[in-house]
DNA sequence: ATACACCTTGGGGCGCACCCCAAGGTCAAG
DNA sequence: CTTGACCTTGGGGTGCGCCCCAAGGTGTAT
């Protein structure tokens, strides 16, 4: 059983991160002191925070990775991988459709200086 | 010169928009009438407000659009877009990033299946 | 003169993903 | 037993780009 602020460096999640996953109930501590309030992690805890480190950084969001998390045994994690991809993929598009329509109005703006 | 409301009609900016625009000095009205408050606009505000619809729909921030309008005279309009299409091919190129650690991650996970 | 639509200000609220602070309780080492 | 490092809760704050509300003043048409 780890505490906060252990649990904290095993993982790179800052303690008020943790706190907030709690909340949210994105990740919550294996055990609580009855006592104090003491949030208390295991191993177990340890295996999902690290896989939300790194759906982080793979762009999810809290949402995509409550998601993840309701997922029983993620049965579903390649699915959910997949639909983050196209999500990525939609905001591309849209950031190219965006340079698409700069380039256009410089070209406007360069023919009418002309 | 035009009330609020009939130039929020005249340019699809709202009126809690043209009131935050004001606050943040990014578009003020032509004139205020010292008695009552009353923002009043006028075609110049108008050329302006179009400028800065097309911008936002260009996915200018707040921010970029205040250096747009800081430029007297719009001397850098053109290098201000074309920073703006860097900052989006930067975007643009850290989504694929993303994009391919999702794709690895889906490969190892399938590896691991096997 | 009377409606009534319009204008103002200030304030709070949203969703994201936390960070930071203070006040108070608690655990572990010496 | 004391010290000090730790833990808790609650609350507020961040930046973005506004939206929405209430209370009160005002412009305009009849």
């Amino acid at each position: 059983m780890y505490k906060v602020s252990e649990f904290s460096a095993m993982t790179g999640l800052s303690r008020d991160a943790l706190r907030y996953y709690d909340e949210i109930k994105l990740l919550e501590p294996a055990r609580i002191d009855p006592n104090n309030g003491y949030r208390y992690y295991d191993d177990g805890s340890y295996v999902l925070a690290v896989l939300l480190v790194k759906l982080r950084g793979l762009g999810f969001t809290i949402q995509e990775m409550v998601s993840v998390m309701n997922d029983e045994s993620f049965a579903n994690l390649e699915s959910l991988l997949l639909r983050k991809r196209e999500r990525i993929q939609s905001e591309i598009d849209g950031l190219q459709a965006k340079m698409k329509d700069i380039d256009e109005f410089l070209a406007s703006g360069r023919e009418s200086d002309s």
